[in-house]
DNA sequence: TTGAAAATGAACGAACTGGTACAAAGACCT
DNA sequence: AGGTCTTTGTACCAGTTCGTTCATTTTCAA
């Protein structure tokens, strides 16, 4: 059953909610479709749990960044850095952010599961952010969830608009030293916003 | 048959590729659906015109903006502004771009006469670039295109991303009081990030 | 006027797709 | 052993959806 789900995410991160084929996943399971019917009552049901799987799974995986016993603007960096490589790492993730936003939020809505998960991310930059206030090297007054905000948005469209983007500027986003270098102009981008 | 283009931005841009429905779009338009297939051939052919529509009257609306008589810094940020303004009203078009990722950029790659649109905010982030530069308001070393990169990651993901963001962080991206706070901070961080 | 090409309307079909009916096999408790 | 609940396999169905067939009308140049 855990099998199915990661069968559905890649089947879903790939062609979305409506390109998704139910008998494409069963025929990638070692399960029939009977199974996903019985498991997961509809199609809609399947893509729910996946939905909460990878929010999940996302939340975890930042909550295990320890950021407390580094200088404020080092965690800063360590924590834009971490979310980039994650983000890229992680495309299904991504792909199924997008395909929620396709649907304007609609099964989002519907998950007590994941409104309730919190978001690691916002303590560990509100907690540097007040460190770095009372040593004096950030500027006051600006509010953790938008520092979040733009760290997300330029490490998330890093992977989700890579291939619009490569596409019209003929560069491979993929590619490591093009990679390196964006990864190193976003640390840059957040650190500046943010420092005195 | 402008018509037709038309409506199916909407649909396509409302439920993206697989999710459409050509016989919704007829049922739409004051013609019929064979005119569709007449004029367009397939879903596919339809989907790919009205791509090629939206990026071509994106790069006009972008051409139309003017800065070189501007000091170097105000023509950033008013660049900068537009292109958020300018996202926030045309949400069909990020939403096609959206899908188009989707897809992994395999419609984009088809088309000829996109690859051949040049895009307008690369020269004008470029001269301005070139100005502040000379004027030693700018430090050295930075790459129009990555400059480019980052305005478009900030202000697309204010769109793109506006119904899981506002559903996780219970904050209604579309309300004017947070547009207008994040739209100042967006500005304050690219300007940061090109200033000396 | 005529004739060819462009434009249009209505109905239909074949393939696909989400979901189910029916039956049977395991698992587990007493 | 008997009975009940969970799990599973096969075949099938009804609705949908892209695309087409066939026939007709309109346009327009010569």
């Amino acid at each position: 059953m855990a099998g199915i789900l990661e069968v559905a995410l890649r089947e879903f991160a790939d062609k979305g909610l409506s390109g998704a084929r139910i008998d494409e996943i069963a025929a990638a399971t070692r399960t029939s479709k009977r199974m996903i019917y019985y498991y997961f009552g509809s199609k809609e049901g399947l893509y729910l749990a996946v939905l909460e799987h990878s929010y999940r799974e996302m939340r975890r995986i930042e909550g295990e960044l320890m950021l407390d016993n580094l200088p404020p603007e080092d965690a800063l960096r360590r924590l834009v850095e971490f979310t980039f490589d994650h983000h890229v790492a992680h495309e299904d993730y991504i792909r199924i952010v997008m395909n929620e936003n396709i649907e304007r939020g609609k099964y989002l809505a519907q998950s007590q599961i994941i409104q309730e998960l919190n978001v690691p991310a916002i303590s560990a930059i509100g907690r540097l952010y007040e460190r770095g206030l009372a040593a004096g090297v950030f500027r006051q007054g600006l509010d953790p969830v938008d520092i979040h905000a733009s760290i997300s948005a330029l490490t998330f469209f890093n992977v989700s608009n890579q291939y619009s983007f490569g596409q019209i500027f003929k560069r491979d986003l993929s590619a490591s030293a093009v990679r390196a270098l964006r990864r190193a102009n976003i640390v840059e981008m957040v650190v500046r916003f943010v420092r005195r």
